[in-house]
This record gives structure tokens, sequence and C-alpha cells, in this order.
DNA sequence: AGTGCTCGTTAATGCGCATTAGTAATGCGC
DNA sequence: GCGCATTACTAATGCGCATTAACGAGCACT
């Protein structure tokens, strides 16, 4: 029998002597008394019973050396060997945490934390937007997240590639707003249409018949499903206007002026409804342009918003609406995540909006 | 020699056949007709040309085969053999926040997290309400943050024997705000010692020599270090007027009567100066009573702010004082965090505060 | 006493990669 | 033609954990 030639020992070099580094299952076990994998079996029992048994003292004296030594798993490791290790990636292109509190993510991220806490899961914030500095963060930015046992996408800058090629592994991903475009990609949104609708509908209770939307130039899904929720509204509401009760513009602030809405209001136009941007410019403009064509606001004409104002509106009349409800969308989300994750085929439905009252619609006169 | 008994393999068992999941650098190998070894070796050549040689041809051979396969690195695998896994953590109890991050954090998250992704890191978030898992925040709710490379805490609720346990464990760890109380404890914050003293300097050039600081009746670094940094300013300006400058204030709202004011600038005082707490207390009272007392803000008094005013009064005159750099508190407080880390003994000075000029300081007539 | 069980625990293995000792091949000098 | 250095690559190892076959002990029943 040929002896094996003994070599000396490649591979790492052992730990740093100097400093103390965190507890491996290793020393829970030899602290308890016990072997690696007895820890190991009892740190991560699985509720259903299914495991070899092990006896309540052995566990009690496992449990009790891990808490001694403030064990904690170390994710990679976990990753690696099982597969999975109860993180949730959240990934965004644009800073999570912009400048600009408003435009944060943060009530978004509040539901995702707390219903990822609920599941058991901790939060890893990945970060795309500086790390690249000039942009060009390399193929491999986005595999990152792989660390995480599914990752949720914030932002619509999410690079088409990067994203397909990890739907295309099989890698759980939810992305936040509605994006079809992507074979199998799982999103979650808000429910534009229907809360759209429900405006319009409210506004043709109220006696409007001719009502006029205010939209921006962009054909993100966001702002095509509150057209289209509109359009229906007033198909529903028995008067369909066609397209041209929509007012397209590329720079509202500019196209939306108090004659234009004059005459509009003149040839018997009794409200508007304005679509909800980033910058909040098509409510704004058309905020502007009635004060400016000296109308007064709930009697002279009704106005609607079709999501939330923007933060420096704070002090005007509340409008009529909807709000986005982005703790649930949230929540949601992380419900989706949790599903794919666990191998499930869940379907997480759209999410309703709320409609808001306001104080910016009255009935006809 | 005894021959050790051939025993079936345990383990994992092999990974399910059904889908093909992505390639390893052992495919990539394979197809090279290289090993694994210097397949890693190739796909992770460091800059600076340390490692084994290699030639041109072969690691041409070995790119392309990766580019045809679509090799992606895992980063958990990558991760465990680097033994660190990239992740920094950020904790925070969502409640209440201390003084100096007290109109919003965000600011501060944003240094932190461009600074992070600068280098490489993922940030894991904790908060007080995910900290528990399955909710309630057991007393071993802090070891979860080990899960990162080192953490960050904000606010000054963080249980002191928990964090103790963890400096004294040699993790790494840094707190946001000043707080030596605890030995070991790194930490970054804001001068606001020198930053009060500059705004003190600006009224003395303008030639106040009577002013009065109003604080808050607590002991916080970031309340004390204002006071010293006032009376450091005094001396400075050699109008050193000890402790009776200073009125401090369980209730600066009942406190500092339009009365009281009106009395003290009969006495010569010519400027004063609050300290910025979470609510704005001290600015609000004292911005009240001097309006009350009928005394016009530039003209009749000049008035600093320790600070930056609180969010509701940005309506108001831009304020005398200071501003606290929060986004660059957080780069520093990362960068702390990072070299702590790596094992070096880096020393983050205080950032420095931006002086503001604002409109409620003039010349004393 | 032997057989067949269940229960509790452990040894052994691999996840995918980085690292490094070792080896084979080649060049170089004398 | 023999060291010796250099170059190019590979084998072996381990990171920390989960998994599972195997093992030993205890027990009941032939």
């Amino acid at each position: 029998m040929e002896q094996p030639r003994k070599r000396a020992k490649p591979g790492r070099n052992p730990a740093p002597a100097g400093r103390t580094s965190r507890p491996r299952q290793a020393e829970v076990a030899r602290l308890a008394g016990v072997s690696q994998a007895t820890v190991s079996l009892v740190l991560s029992a699985r509720g259903d019973g299914k495991g070899p048994a092990i006896s309540d003292e052995t566990r009690q004296r496992v449990l009790d050396a891990a808490r001694d030594l403030g064990y904690v798993p170390d994710p990679a490791a976990r990753r690696l060997a099982a597969a999975r290790n109860n993180l949730l990636g959240v990934f965004s292109f644009t800073a999570t945490f912009p400048t600009d509190v408003q435009h944060s993510y943060y009530p978004f991220l509040v539901g995702v934390e707390q219903e990822a806490a609920a599941r058991g899961y901790d939060l890893v914030l990945f970060t795309g937007s500086s790390s690249g500095g000039a942009g060009a963060a390399g193929p491999d930015a986005l595999s990152r997240v792989r660390l995480a046992d599914g990752c949720l996408f914030l932002g619509r800058h999410v690079p088409r590639a990067e994203l397909k090629r990890l739907v295309a592994d099989g890698y759980p991903v939810v992305h936040l707003g509605r994006r079809e475009e992507l074979e199998g990609l799982a999103w979650v949104g808000a429910d534009y249409v229907s809360a759209s609708r429900e405006v319009v509908a409210h506004l043709a209770e109220l006696g409007h018949r001719r009502i006029v939307l205010v939209r921006e130039d962009d054909d993100a899904p966001a702002s095509t499903d509150r057209q289209r929720g509109f359009l229906e509204g007033l198909a529903a509401a028995g008067v369909p206007q066609g397209p041209e009760a929509v007012l397209r513009c590329a720079d509202p602030g500019r196209e939306i002026t108090p004659e234009r809405v004059r005459a509009l209001v003149a040839g018997g136009v009794t409200a508007f409804v304005a679509e909800e941007t980033d910058t909040g410019a098509a409510w704004r403009a058309l905020n502007t342009a009635v004060r400016e064509a000296g109308l007064a606001c709930p009697r002279d004409v009704s106005l609607g918003l079709l999501g939330s104002p923007p933060a420096d509106l704070a002090g005007e009349p509340v409008p009529m609406g909807f709000d986005i409800p982005r703790h649930r969308l949230g929540a949601a989300a992380v419900r989706l995540l949790a599903a794919l994750v666990a191998g499930e085929e869940a379907d997480e439905p759209l999410v309703a909006c709320e409609f808001r009252r306001g104080r910016t619609a009255a009935a006809r006169l």
C-alpha cells in the first residue's frame, strides 16, 4: 500500500492570534462539552421535530454556552452550507436614504422591516448608488446580493441584464413597482388604476361631468396606470371623453397656464386631477394656474391629486385623492419574497391605495 | 498499521439534479483545461502583482471560459474564505434619537451609506423593532449585531451592559456621539466646543460684550460641550462672565419670559445664544420671549443658535449659529469602524461644524 | 444471551472559494 | 552537465456551518 507522502499543510493561515474573534460553533461545543455537530443541531433546530432528537439537558447546556459566548452564526457559512441564512437583501440603485426625506423609501422600509422581523429575517442593505462612483459598478455589482436568501429591488434604474440573470438563476427577487417587461420577475405595486378610477368616481358623484387629467410626459407604469384608471373612471361614470381629456405636458409649469385653465373651465370643465410624480410638477402647476386664473378651489373648480402632495405643500388644503400605502407595500413585498425563498408560488396582488377625501373637491354648482 | 475503517460518506446530498445551477469555478476550470486554483487566481487577480504568475495565454483561456459560462462568484463562499463578510451593522432605536441627530438621521445615514459603499461594505440594519427577532428583545438582543464585522450605534438608549460586553470582546463598535464613560468605546462626534466658541467669537467681533446662553437642564455631552465652548468663547473675547451668563432651565418655555429678557437687556445684555436640543425648546422659548418683549431681533438684540433650527421654524429668518455636518459624521463613523474592523488603531478626530452667518446677529448699536 | 429496536451523539463530509506549499518545466551560469 | 533560480501551475487545505450515516447505550422481547 502506498503511504501518501506527508505534506505540509497549505491553505489559510490560522486566525490572527491576537484578537479574539467571534465565537464559532466549535467554541460553543467545547464549552458545552459536546460536538460541533450537536451545537449545530440545537441551534438550527427546525420547528418540525424532524432532525435527530437532542435531550433537553444537552440542549440547555448548548443554549447556555451559546448565550454566554454571545455566539451568532456566520451568515456566509450558513448560506454556503445550507443555502439559506435568513437574510433578505434590499438593493437600491439610488441611495436608499436620499437627502430629501420626502422622496425617501423610508416609509416603505418601515413596512419591509416590520414584516421581515416578524418572519425572522434580518435585512441587508446593498447600496449600488455610490459604489461604482462613475456608475460602472462592474457586472458583478448585483451579484453581491446573492449573499442573502433573496432580494428586494427599489428604483427604476436597476440594470435589466443583471436582474434578468438573477431571475434566470432562480434567485428570489422582488421588484418594487410594477415591472412586467421582465419575464418571471416578481413585483409588488400599488393599484393606481383602481385608485385613480375611484377618484374620478368621486368627482362624478359630486356631479362633475367634464374632468381633465394633467400628467407629465413619462411612460413609467406609475403614470400610465393612473391615466388608465382615469379613463376607466370616466367610462364608468358614463362620460367617456377619450384621450382629449388628458393633458400630457413635458413641462407642466409652462404649459398649464391660467389662460388655458380659464379656457377649459369656460368650455365646461369643472374638475381637474393631476398625477403625483417625484417633483410634484403637475400638481404644483395645476394649483398655481387655478389660483392665478382667479378661481377658488373647491368653489369654482374641484381638484384631485392622484397620490400624496409634496411635503412643501403641507400647509395647503389637503387635496382630494389617494395615499399610497407604502407600509403595506413594503410588507407585501417581504411576504412575496419570503414565499419565493421558501419555494412557494405565492402571488401577491396589487396593494390598494387609500382614498383621501380632502378639501379640494365639492359638488358641482 | 491500522487501516481506518471504510465508512460511507455522510455530508450533503448532491445538488438537486433538476435545476442547472450556475457554474462554479470548477466548471470554468474544466472548460479551460486548468485547475480550480488557477481559475481563482485569474479571477481574483489582485492589482499588485503579488500572487503566483499566470501566463497570458492561460489567463485568457480562463477568462473566455468564465465569460462563456456566465460565471459569477458566490459571495457567500468568497466571504467565508476571506474570513470577513464585509458587512457593517447599523443599530438604532427607532423611538428616540439623541439631540445631535434629532432632526432626522437621514443625513447621517446618507453619509454612512456612501462611505460604506465606497469601501465595499454592505449594511445590516438593526433597529429596536427588529432586533428582537420574534418580538421581545431579550438581553442578548445586541448579540445579533455580531453577524456583521462591526457595528455602528445610534442613540443613547443602547444598553450599557450589552455595549460593554461587545467592546470587551473586542468586537468593533463605534458610537455616534461623544461617549467617554465607557472605557474603550470608539465614537465620533461633532465638535460642539469649537463651534460654540466660534459663535461667541462672532458675536464678540460684532461688538457684543454681554452674552447669555440659554440651555436646558440636561447633562448630555451635547449640552455640556456647548456650554464649555460658550464659556471659552467669552474668555477668549476677554469678557469672562462666569456661570452667571448661563441660564439653565428645566422648562425654558416657562422660565424664559419676556420680562426676564427685558430685564437682562436693560441690564446690558445685547446677545443671546440658545442650545439646540431635540425639542428646540430653548431656541423656541428665546425667540418667543424676545418677540413678546417687543424687541426686534437683529436690531435690538442679536441671537445665536448652537445648532440647526427645528424644521417647523423653516420659515423664520435663518439664525446665526452652526450646522452639524451629519453627512460627514456618518462618513467618519464608517471610516473609524472600518479601521477597527481592519485591526488598525485609527483615531477619528471630532468633526468640525460649519459656521452659519444667518440673519439674527448684527453689530451692536 | 441474543436480537431488534429507539434514542442521543458524533465523525465525516462538502458547500465554493482563496490561499499557499509544493512540483514540474525551463532558463542560466560556470 | 550540474546546481540553482525563475516561471507556471496544481494539490491540498480550511473558512464555519448543516447534514447524515454510523455508532453506542439502553431497553424490551424472544
